[in-house]
DNA sequence: TGCATGATGTTCT
DNA sequence: GAACATCATGCAC
């Protein structure tokens, strides 16, 4: 697969449920010591600000959720249920909160390393299916919260992938949430064995 | 194949 | 004190 360009601010700009939708097919490359880990994006949620009750950023910015109300294209990195990290990128002007959660993707280089982070004989399809598995795949943790995504020298960055034809991308609820359970922000490739369960379907029609 | 459960820190009520 | 944008395991069917 031929690298495509990094993605610029601009991209990340825009409503999250847009953005969700055109980084399936991206790329995410997360550098360190260790090595270089690729993963092509076939799930993601878009998370808006105070109008979305699902969304961290509900109540207003607090010490977690501040980056979510900064400038564009940079990364959020949370910890959940006391074990686990999530990748999201801000979206949205510099004031507005929203962003787009990582949820599942096929590793693309660093496979080794990456299963190194997992378990030993982790199979290829499971290594990144779950938000928390794709930040593991990364290395990621707090300390690449906050960074840019949008330099391409930068440790964590997104590339443009091959855009996936419109009927190969699914539309559903989102997933582990309690709170405006039926807003469709869900956005998964069809048929792609990585994107976690449930698996959407595909839309009437 | 499918559900109940435990691990465990941060945030909010 | 309870909820939470989760995952792997174990056991029932």
């Amino acid at each position: 697969m031929r690298p495509g360009r990094v993605l610029p601010r601009s991209f990340y700009e825009r409503a999250p449920d847009v953005v969700a939708r055109e980084l399936l097919g991206c790329v995410v490359e997360a550098e360190s010591p260790e090595g270089v880990v690729a993963v092509r994006l076939v799930e993601t949620e878009a998370y808006a600000g105070p109008d979305d009750a699902a969304s961290h950023a509900w109540r207003g910015p607090t010490p977690r959720t501040a980056v979510m109300f900064g400038p564009p294209g940079r990364s959020y990195v949370y910890f959940s249920y006391g074990m686990h990290w999530a990748l999201n990128l801000v979206c949205e002007p510099q004031g507005r909160a929203a962003a787009v959660l990582l949820r599942a993707g096929q590793i693309v280089s660093g496979v080794d390393l990456a299963r190194t982070r997992r378990r030993p004989g982790a199979l290829e399809h499971r290594l990144a299916a779950g938000p928390a598995n794709l930040a593991a795949c990364l290395g990621l943790d707090g300390t690449w919260s906050d960074r840019p995504v949008t330099s391409a020298r930068g440790a964590l960055r997104v590339r443009a992938g091959e855009r996936p034809p419109t009927g190969d991308v699914l539309t559903a609820a989102r997933v582990g949430i309690s709170r405006a359970v039926d807003v469709p922000w869900r956005f998964a490739l069809a048929d792609d064995p990585r994107v976690s369960s449930p698996r959407p379907r595909r839309p009437p029609g």
